[in-house]
DNA sequence: CACAATTGATAAACCGGTATATCATAGGAG
DNA sequence: CTCCTATGATATACCGGTTTATCAATTGTG
């Protein structure tokens, strides 16, 4: 098998502690001279010498991996343009620190399954991506073990997250709507009880109240993720085609923009001539549409390399000015949305 | 911080070699009464113990983990439809067998450092995601380190593989051309050292052939990922607008004949009307585009998938038929392709 | 009733490192 | 010449598990 301390010790004539001490360059009560030291590197590099990292992890109680920790496996199997965008934040910090990063795809059976699983050592710390109900962020921080939530925020100052501003997100897209003579405007959103749905929505609503435009409950519809059911779009295309119908539609995120950009192609409807969509998102994927969708950016990138930097800050016991930080989006105008004139419905 | 089989040992009166036994359950040489297993099983659930995973594996010899092995760190970070289905089979096949995965980000300076880094232990084996030229599964054979290669053959029989066969994958794609009735059929291509994209380009000189349409060298581009620079496609232009130009292209996969699709549209050429496209690996981006992308599909994820199991199968020393697998890609059409005619050029 | 076999557990080595206490030896000061 | 100190290393414990050798106590056998 692989090369031990024990071999490269033998060779260069110590004992494995003063091998250990060499390598490690590291400030010991170990005092090696300059002729013994040189004799030590020259051995490991003849045998090829790599420090088990197993044995070096039980030694140093730290592995430097940390782990993601999705609400369920499956998030991270879907690979959508948000997960690869998030992987590269993610991997590009992670590059930069020197750590590596595990893929934890068991299915534990129960939260405290989850935790000891979380918590049994192979990972330094965990990066949370779950939704802003879930206790485990909680639970790891009475434990006492690392962890920062991304894209959710926690209402417990202690827990540390990066997240992006959904409220300003659902205004920015709503504005955008209002500012190009849209008043009727149509929002499809997920689960409430996800934290960044919830917010979308809520920016949406502000926005419609600042501008002095009442809110129809009956507007805000739950169409869940892009995957569901197409009873819900036949519910949103007779809602469309209704006289005084909605001009213009904000989606909570790209997928379900784009599913309807399809479906307003299957029933005859020109976007953004007849209709105006806007998504969330603005991954890759809006470039692929025709037309291009017009949608709001969250900084997924940033968001998730900021998060696993604080993540290794924390671990390194740096101390870290802003432990809660949120970014804000901005809006990427493509081609999807156009001023509302009268004669288009 | 966690709790150490030693305080359950100490909770239940017994060393912790009984604990260790009763826990797994494994024939060793340890007997253990009823009336201590229940005690010892008691303990450890009222401590919440979990066994710490670094401890177990420097014993075991093992970490019930696998890596994912790209040609560079990016590969995992870059986003495509394609990176998205290999994650979903190697996260299916993952979390069937009960193992965890593990990226390594890590830029190591050579292959020397490379290999150090995957064989250090913290993984018992690697899906090697690379070029067929690369001799990392070679060395890592050599080293006898378990190592599974996916989306890329190589010669020797000693290396165990799942792939697609591509060069039937470009056959598919230019059969169907050919089918449609063209006979001047523009091939983009990439890096011919890539296996997959030597042996699409091989499929579709072979299927030209075949019909007895002689080549021509200059109808076959290199274009790189769909990131290169816009100057080959001034030249497609150029090529296209030829009287007798192509009336039909191959793209050796999917980005790059999206791309194409949207350079189409700017130069006002219009597919499937006045050129057919046809891409390689049929991922949900197909569906995006206007048309929708006419493309060969490869079973991405039951590569993928194959490839994991493939690999546990080796850890587990268990006895497997074929070690080297090849699939068998097939033809999903959708828009982008239309009978070839007179006027249309 | 003596001895062997079985039961039920303990003790210790080991996995591959790291960290700390300890110990020879050489050189310098008094 | 003796003592003190600095140098350069060794020996050992430890991290948290697994595994094997060993041992005491109990039961069974002749």
């Amino acid at each position: 098998m692989a090369v031990t301390i024990r071999e490269v010790a033998a060779k260069a004539g110590v004992t494995k502690a003063v091998v250990s001490a060499v390598l490690n360059e590291r400030h010991t009560t170990i005092r090696v001279s300059q002729q013994t030291r040189e004799r030590i590197q020259q051995a490991a590099k003849e045998l090829h010498y790599r420090p088990n990292a197993v044995g070096r992890a039980l030694a140093r109680k730290r592995t430097d991996t940390i782990g993601i920790v999705p609400q369920w496996t499956g998030y991270l199997s879907v690979w959508s343009g948000f997960t690869s965008e998030m992987m590269q934040g993610i991997s590009a910090a992670a590059i930069r620190e020197g750590y590596r990063v595990l893929l934890n795809f068991r299915n534990e059976p129960s939260l405290d399954q989850e935790i000891a699983a979380i918590t049994d050592g192979q990972i330094d710390g965990a990066l949370l991506w779950r939704n802003a109900a879930d206790p485990m962020a909680q639970r790891l921080e009475e434990s006492g073990f690392a962890a920062v939530t991304m894209f959710g925020p926690h209402p417990d100052p202690g827990i540390w997250f990066v997240d992006c501003d959904n409220v300003v997100g659902g205004r920015l897209a709503t504005e955008l709507l209002l500012g190009l003579g849209h008043t009727r405007i149509l929002h499809l959103t997920a689960n409430p009880d996800e934290a960044y749905v919830r917010d979308r929505c809520r920016g949406y609503q502000e926005a419609l109240l600042d501008a002095g435009i009442p809110l129809r409950p009956d507007w805000i519809i739950d169409v869940g993720w892009e995957g569901s059911e197409d009873s819900v779009y036949t519910r949103i295309e007779a809602l469309l085609r209704t006289p005084e119908g909605p001009t213009a539609v904000f989606a909570w995120y790209d997928g379900v923009a784009i599913r309807l950009l399809q479906k307003a192609r299957d029933w005859g409807i020109r976007v953004p001539e007849d209709l105006s969509v806007v998504g969330f998102d603005s991954t890759a994927q809006c470039l692929l549409t025709f037309p291009p969708l017009t949608s709001v950016r969250q900084p997924i990138r940033e968001i998730a390399d900021c998060a696993t930097t604080l993540l290794i800050q924390r671990l390194r016991g740096e101390t870290v000015a802003e432990t809660r930080r949120l970014f804000t989006p901005t809006l990427e105008e493509r081609g999807s949305c156009a001023r509302y004139t009268e004669q288009a419905q």
